[in-house]
DNA sequence: ATCGTAACGGCACTGAGTGCCACTAGCAAT
DNA sequence: ATTGCTAGTGGCACTCAGTGCCGTTACGAT
């Protein structure tokens, strides 16, 4: 490990894949396989490039960070997610479109549960890393509001419902994701976070402004006959909602 | 800075003011100092000890970190929103004490415009600050969460229902905050506030579950025939909702 | 005056992250 | 095959944050 033979050619000594997208995924897995082992923090960056077969500054060529080897790309995923959020059609519901935004979001941890059932275990552990992905979320959420803002622009309060509303979709999200994980990868977690999302869509979009576009030609088929009462419009929606449930289903 | 002279009397020499809590307040104004002279990143805390003129291990008994002069006393704040939270009458609405929760946490910004101007700029400069400040909110937004779930522990999608107000109240909270810092401290950051949660309270216990204590006494004040259509539940509470907009007020 | 305690300052050490540079492998042109 | 270029690599040295340790100093109590 030290004296001349150091620069014997290692490209053919069973070490030093030399792949160019090889190496990355080599230090990754070595990188995980040492937090598993004596955590994240007694690991050095050191042990992990020794481990991976390759130089320590080779280390932060591909990573940025001690970190960044647990959240790799998320950068990219950022970029994925904002142009979805361009492509969208600017007739949609914002909020459905924040709900496809987000279960895509969802797709990625869905598609490898192992490692992400290993990240969540981590990030619970280290605070650091709990922090560095919560920064993250927080790009996600930053997103989704910007989308949501120029949605809104020309609505009273528009800034402060699309920062809300962002708020509300990342967090059912992230409760959909927790339930997920613990459930072990069991839960339907795609229809759970529809299902938040379009209480979601119920609760703001009807509401506050922003109301959908198809509404129209659903409108005539129902017929409402108002009368002045004591109790407040909240509990006659409540009372409707109720006697909706009845029969329906 | 080295000979026997470095034991001489310090204690009136000018520099130590070596009263228990000034030592703490002049490390911080000096380090507030040179980020704003030099920068954040620019600053080492050598630089900062000396300027404070105490010695650079002094420094880390006061602060854990570079970051934590930036927010002092996160920790206390947040126990203290915990205390408020858990002293609340198990009777109020929820959101209600969610909201007054939130005007408590602006209430800490407000309290020292200046101070909150500053951070808010080095944090809007310096990515591991932002970083910081994101994690100390969401600190909160769990507290809130935790509320809101032991208060929904009852209800259907509670522990969702707890998940999203939090973030939303939080959201609200944050939204008042920017506007009120880009307004220079002019805007009635609490009347905003209060106008945000009011809405966010009408939004959310109208449509969820987690209703009042007090609808009952309602209940029999309303009476609803509900008849089979072709419309969606959606549509009809909508149609309903509109046609008690156009009756009340 | 003396003792005990708490705060302080210095020192040395670890480990993350960066800049610099020399080396090597692979590839293209000749 | 030789030369030359480029990109990736590894080692080295350096800065700086953060920590443990310890001798010293200031201060309060007896």
């Amino acid at each position: 490990m030290s004296e001349a033979v150091a620069a014997a050619p290692k490209s053919r000594s069973g070490r030093t894949p030399h792949g160019r997208r090889k190496v990355r995924s080599a230090i990754a897995v070595a990188a995980l396989e040492k937090f598993a082992e004596q955590g994240f923090e007694a690991t050095t960056v050191d042990q992990i490039a020794e481990a991976a077969g390759v130089g320590r500054r080779t280390f932060f060529r591909y990573f940025r960070s001690k970190e960044d080897v647990v959240f790799p790309g998320h950068d990219e995923r950022l970029a994925e997610v904002v142009e979805l959020l361009e492509a969208a059609s600017a007739d949609a519901d914002p909020l459905v479109v924040l709900g496809e935004a987000a279960e895509f979001v969802l797709g990625m941890y869905l598609e490898d549960p192992e490692v992400s059932r290993k990240r969540s275990e981590l990030t619970r552990q280290v605070s650091s890393l709990r922090d560095k992905e919560i920064a993250s979320i927080d790009r996600y959420q930053r997103v989704f509001a910007r989308y949501l803002r120029a949605r809104f622009a020309d609505q009273p309060d528009g800034e402060l419902h699309a920062a809300v509303a962002a708020a509300a979709v990342v967090a059912a999200h992230n409760h959909v994701l927790r339930q997920w994980l613990r459930s072990g990868g069991e839960l339907d977690a795609r229809a759970a976070l529809r299902h938040a999302t379009d209480q979601l869509g119920e609760a703001l979009s009807g509401q506050w402004p922003g109301g959908r576009s198809d509404e129209d030609q659903d409108r005539e088929s129902v017929v409402v006959a108002a009368v002045r009462t004591s109790a407040s419009s909240e509990v006659v929606l409540k009372q409707v909602r109720e006697a909706l449930r009845g029969i329906e289903r």
